[in-house]
DNA sequence: CTGACTGCAAATAGTTTGCATGACG
DNA sequence: CGTCATGCAAACTATTTGCAGTCAG
């Protein structure tokens, strides 16, 4: 997990940016949580325990380690802004709990043959997709079934 | 086309809401554009030629709508919140053009088996996905190899 | 040292809510 | 006619920008 927080400063440093006690601390946040975390999330989190950080600085941090392709967004959890560390493997995709949130990446999507399929029929040049899949991890699967009879 | 219409005002009665100008307006200008809309841009086209509205109404009656499924909302395509028609078919995705906006619907997603396969792998229960694929349309490509040279 | 980074506060953009008036059914 | 819908203005939330002080390199 070192290996994670060494590679990102290691390209910021590469973008040209300084590596500043904040951005450390964005940082792992960020690799801390294996859910998505938004901007307030993320802000409020560090607040915790570190107190001397503005919310415009989570902001300013996000932009650069999205620029940089070091974080992804996250998109079918509802909300649209919420970002998580990109792990070294290329191409993936996400599995997200609606209920609690988690996600789990996977990487083999054979949709290759999908693509050529359509890029055929319509004439388009496809440069990439987005596949999410959403529902409900075992965790909070069982505690639906336990709480029966108070929703619906 | 004018079956659409019908289809979503029957909806709206059925679900108790009214038909009204305004509604009707928003609904149209959604059906005539094949592009994802924001609410803004709704807003904007109906001013064009139709001044008694307001934006709120748009918020309110897009709500409705997407509540109501007969709308769908689009992700890729940058802005997190626009939207588009849902035709009568069920299951479907979207095909976008990342230049000029252009949506292409396609039902046939075969990721039945590797759906199955991640719920079996994580124990998750799954019970949707998102798809969607980003690209240039046919038209968009040729304007980027006719302009080329000013651009990197 | 110097330019990049930070935090504050203010500005802006996007969305929702309260309320009096107006229109659908 | 009653109820739901509309538009306005104001409230909120999320995000961006300007600026003076601070810090990494």
């Amino acid at each position: 997990m070192v290996y994670t927080e060494k590679r990102i400063e290691h390209a910021l440093r590469k973008g040209g940016y300084k590596i500043t006690t904040q951005r450390r601390t964005i940082i792992n946040a960020i690799i801390d949580s294996r859910e998505h975390l938004t901007p307030a999330e993320i802000y409020e989190r560090i607040r915790r325990e570190y107190r001397d950080i503005g919310l415009v600085t989570i902001y300013r941090t996000l932009e650069i380690l999205a620029e940089l392709g070091l974080i992804c967004e996250m998109h079918a959890g509802g909300n649209c802004r919420s970002y998580l560390i990109r792990r070294p493997t290329e191409h993936h995709h996400h599995l997200i709990c609606s209920d609690c949130g988690t996600v789990i990446d996977f990487t083999d999507c054979n949709l290759g043959e999908m693509e050529q399929r359509l890029a055929r029929e319509t004439n388009f040049k496809i440069n990439g997709h987005l596949l999410e899949f959403v529902g409900q991890c075992r965790k909070c699967r069982l505690k639906t079934v336990e709480g029966r009879g108070s929703n619906a």
